[in-house]
DNA sequence: TTTGAATTTGACTGTTCAGTCAAATTCATG
DNA sequence: CATGAATTTGACTGAACAGTCAAATTCAAA
């Protein structure tokens, strides 16, 4: 009967932070191992493989962003004040880690998924489920803003997918510019 | 007087297209010197790293690309022709790459520079480089078809970034999901 | 307090990595 | 052909890499 593991958690928050940080090809297991305080041996009794950690990673990060995604996105707020706070929330995130790492670091999806989707088949699908979901959001909230009369979007789905488009394009070079500058205008663009 | 050297080209050529088609990390100098039939130590006489050979590459890559871009956005085609030409060439050079080695590699400045952006300080510089002039040709565009009223864009230099991200968005999320048909509808779309 | 499972440890393997080097070869040109 | 510069070769180094393992330790519950 398994308790819940300490290491593990240390495992999979050493190891998202130090792949968004720097890069998936660039973290090694030891350096996962030195900032989690776990030894080697211990990282391969509960993970068969890197690949196998990262996949971890993303599901426990997944499962607390959820949790926020949710309040963000309740329906008891007002459609298009859900996106304004969702764009506020990422913006702030992001500046907190920036100060802490100096960095820009964008979103880790797209990052890691860009990466890694031409050889890490799990990752990658993986990235694609929690995208999909995440992009769920958009599209409710976009569904009940224009059942409000607030804008014009008959094809939620279709508007939901092209604001998603804008919005990684945007983190991206976000990231690979180091300007947080650029989502500064993120949210009076989107209203289009 | 250096000659115009085989093996420095066979180098950026192949180490372009294995960096695209996998990633900088998972690409090693081995591997790019096997496949551009040079030895190693070849290798480290025409570049003093492997940072050094990518600089090069995307350098050598943008040079190529320069001469199609300035053929598509001649000022003698119409503006928004211009950019229908562009989204028709894009997607038909990634659908011929996807031929030959079976995935949707998107955009290798993305891609990469997502990848390094906080390690490779020189590497980031040249990919900014390259987007900035890159995004140059969709201000032009989007100037003139303002100039002819074909669209409404006073700031032309904004709505060109904002359809950058776009762009950019999209071709990330094709190439880690896999799916050229994401590049089917960039342009209708992007007619915002 | 015993027992067996969960976890931790550190030493280990073999491979791949980036990068070096002296010597050999090719090549342009006077 | 002679000369020196450009290029090529292959063998080499030492570090970092992913992954293994048997033995030691912790721990929960009977």
């Amino acid at each position: 009967m398994p308790r819940t593991s300490n290491a593990k958690e240390r495992l999979t928050g050493a190891a998202l932070r130090m792949i968004w940080g720097h890069s998936y090809g660039a973290t090694s297991v030891d350096a996962i191992c030195d900032k989690a305080k776990v030894k080697k041996g211990s990282f391969y009794y509960f993970f068969k493989s890197k690949s196998d950690l990262a996949v971890a990673a993303l599901d426990a990060d997944w499962k607390e962003q959820r949790a926020q995604l949710d309040t963000i996105f309740s329906p008891t707020v007002p459609p298009l004040e859900r996106l304004r706070r969702y764009f506020e929330f990422s913006f702030e995130h992001l500046q907190q880690i920036k100060e802490e790492c100096g960095a820009v670091l964008g979103c880790p999806l797209n990052a890691l998924g860009s990466e890694v989707c031409t050889q890490e088949t799990a990752l990658r699908e993986k990235i694609q489920e929690i995208l999909e979901r995440k992009l769920t959001y958009f599209e409710s909230a976009i569904r009940d803003a224009h059942a409000e009369g607030l804008i014009v979007a008959p094809d939620a789905k279709a508007k939901a997918k092209t604001l998603f488009m804008f919005i990684q394009g945007t983190l991206t070079q976000a990231r690979i510019q180091n300007n947080l500058e650029l989502l500064r205008d993120v949210y009076p663009c989107a209203l289009d």
